[in-house]
Formats: structure tokens, sequence, C-alpha cells
DNA sequence: ACCTGAACACCGTTCAAGT
DNA sequence: ACCTGAACACCGTTCAAGT
């Protein structure tokens, strides 16, 4: 299971006195690192999105040949756990002064949350059946440990934390989704229209063309909150 | 784009008069349709998941050519779409005497469209980046049309919608891929009891056994409701 | 109108070597 | 310790036919 050069951490970018740095000459492609396969897996993703990943596409990016990624890693599961988890790092709140409140840092963790995952817009439905790394882990970490400072009883953490995680998820795979594809969303509200003897309300409302979708994230962010953890 | 024989609806169900039934001789197989398709690309699914439908399977399980099915099917894509929708019909609150409330008609509807997901594990998390079929729109018809009546605002509708959708999707969609892998999910505890000096409050909380999904929802979605649409 | 087999252009990964 | 090319066992789909 585990990959063979899994724990490596590749120390070159520590400089040992003044020595030459790694200018790049053209052509000349840096020795393969884990950091380089994740980093360009990324990219890939970024640019060509789930279905883009391939393993000898990868390869190619890389100036290596396809089976030296595998001395690297395991499979291609692999690559999409590692790239995923890089992209979800969490830096904290602003600390500005001093923290306003447990309420606002909350906010922002899932707000910047939503926002990696949608500068990655893969990232989100693959996040839910992947194996949750370490940056996730810290971030449910910090939520738990902000709500139970708030005041949610142990009893009812384990509720509060997954019904704002399903929420977070949910808005955002939903909005990366649909933001893939602006003129599919056009396409599918025309046919909408065309069809509206069937579905006159969600037609009138317009329903696939409204994009207040930051403003809807807020509102209903807010709602679960004031449920979970009541404001005094 | 459009499938040849997409709006075929074959009729022979409707039996004339009292014709022999279509007893199956064992190595017969009936004639090939969009409906056998279907419903056959559901067994799949249900039995393999996501990655275990192939064309060539699909084909042998309906006794045809892999390449016969491209005849009912564009590809593969419209066998994911048709698949999907098929599987999210929905018959409408339980009509016992009076209609109770439009909160507990919503509720119904909800609750319902997430269970019909986890008959089916693979269909939650390919919803959101598939075409709408005409059963979930008529959901989301549905759904629009008790809100406005409950007293939602035009301006609130898409919001509370999109809400109420979001908050479904996510839930079902964690809730099914935990579901998928319940030795997966004692590994990760495991893992992260390991690094319980890193992720010391949601390992004590157990967070990734926990598991009142159920009630979690409901509850969550009881929160939401009572933001959208106040009970007066 | 409906079905078919052969063939193509891919994939991820195994293996047996190379340095 | 790290990288490689050839080869295998698959895929979805095109095409040119068949009935």
């Amino acid at each position: 299971m585990a990959a063979k050069g899994s724990g490596a951490q590749s120390k070159q970018s520590q400089r040992i006195g003044v020595s030459i740095p790694p200018v790049q000459e053209p052509g000349s492609e840096p020795p393969l690192s884990l950091e380089r396969i994740v980093a360009t897996a990324v990219e890939l993703l970024d640019a060509q999105g789930v279905d883009g990943l391939k393993m000898r596409r990868l390869a190619d990016r890389l100036g290596s040949g396809v089976m030296s990624l595998y001395w690297h890693v395991a499979n291609k599961e692999e690559v999409f756990d590692l790239a995923l988890d890089s992209v979800l790092e969490y830096r904290g709140p602003p600390q500005i002064v001093e923290s306003p409140s447990w309420r606002g840092d909350v906010v922002h963790m899932l707000e910047d949350w939503r926002a990696s995952m949608l500068r990655h817009p893969w990232s989100a439905s693959l996040l839910p059946c992947r194996a949750l790394g370490p940056n996730i882990l810290s971030r449910l970490e910090l939520l738990s440990k902000t709500l139970s400072r708030a005041g949610v009883a142990d009893a009812d953490l384990n509720v509060a934390i997954w019904s704002l995680w399903n929420y977070v998820m949910g808005a955002t795979i939903t909005r990366a989704s649909f933001d893939l594809s602006d003129d599919d969303r056009a396409a599918a509200q025309q046919r909408l229209t065309r069809l509206s003897e069937h579905y006159p309300t969600i037609e009138r409302s317009r329903l696939l063309l409204d994009n207040d979708w930051d403003g809807a994230f807020r509102k209903g962010l807010d709602f679960l909150l004031d449920g979970l953890a009541p404001r005094q």
C-alpha cells in the first residue's frame, strides 16, 4: 500500500553555503521529486480537469519517462491524494490586533476552504471519496477546537462539524460543476424554457442562471451557525 | 449531440389481449431497448460502483455485442445521465388524509431524495456534474412551488433552493463515500489515533467513527429551514 | 431499423533491465 | 537509489458491413 519513497523529504532546497543556485538550463530538467510531481499534477488538473490527468502526460511535462513516476508514487490514486491535499493548506485567520470572535474565525476558515477548492475546480468533487490528508485534518481539528471553545457541548460537536462539512462540500461541488460549463448552463436554462409547462416555477425564477453563489453560501452558513451554536 | 433513438418509448409492456406473457427461454434474451440498457446499467453500478460500468461488461450482461449499445445511446456519458435520472423518481409525499404542512412536505421530499441516492451510492457523487434529467427537475420544481406557497419571497427563492440542494448533496455525498468503506474508516480513525498529538480534539471525539448520519442530517436541515422560512 | 466484428488509439501498470 | 523501454491487458469508439 505505502509508496516506497513516500516519506522522503527532499532537502535540496536547503542550500549549503553560497553554492550556485540551480538556474535551469533550458531543456535540462531538475531531477524528479515528489514535490515536482505533485506540483505538476496540480498544474495539469487545473488546466485539463480530472480526466486530463494521465500518467503519460504528467511524465511528459516533467521531462521523464512514464515509469520513472512509479518510483516516487505507488499509483495514480496516490497522485490524486497528494495533489488534493496540497491544495488545501490553511494559513489561519488574519491576526489583526485581536482575534475578533470564534464565529469570525469559523466563517473565515470555511470561506477560505471553499475559495481554495474553487481555485482548483477539480478538487471539490474529489475530496469526499479520497483519503483525508494532513491539511484537511488540520482544518477539521481547528474547526472542532474553535466550536468547542465557543461552548458547543462535546455531545453535539460531531454533528456540528459534519453539518458544516456537508454544507461546505455541497455548496462548493455544485458551484464548481456549474462553473465548469457556462454555455451548458445557458443551454440547460433554454431547455428549461422550452419545457416551461412542466417546470413553471423554476423556469420563472431562472434558477439555473442565478449566480449570487457567494451571497447564498454566506447566508446559508449563517443560518446553520445560528442553529448549531446560538450567539448568547 | 442528441442520441438517435433517445425519444423511443418501447411500448411492448402494454400487452394486447391475452397474448402469452414474455416468459424468458433461458439463453434467449429480449431485444435491446433503452429501458433494458438503463436498468442493467443501474444494476451494474449498484454492484460494482462507478468504475465498474464498462460498455463491454454492460453488453455482456445484456447478451449483445458491445457496438449494439451505440445504436440506442450516443456514448457512455449518456448511459450515466440516464441511469442517474432513472434512480431519482419521486412519488410525492404520503397523502394521509390532509397534507400536513409545507414543512413536512419539504422534509419528506429531501429525505426521500437522500434515501434514493444512498440506495445507489454511486449516484450522489455523479449528480452535480451531470445533466439535470426530468426527475431532478421535477423535484426542484416541487421544492420551489412548496417554498413559494409557504411564503418565501420570489427574491429569496433561488437562495433557498440552492442552500437546500447544497446541504442535501453534501450530506449525501459524504455519507455515501464513508459508507463505501467501513474498514477504511476504522483504519483512518486508527491512523488519527496514532497522530493524536496533532489532532487531539477530533481524535477525542472520534469524529471519523461517529455515525448518527440520519440524525445529523435531520438536525442541520431543521436549522436551515428555520433560517430560510421561519415558522410564523 | 437494428445489430455486428475487426480495428484504432489510447490507458495504467508489470517486468526485467539498466546506471 | 533512481530511471527506462518494451510489453500486457485492458478501455471507448470509428468504420464498414451485414440483415
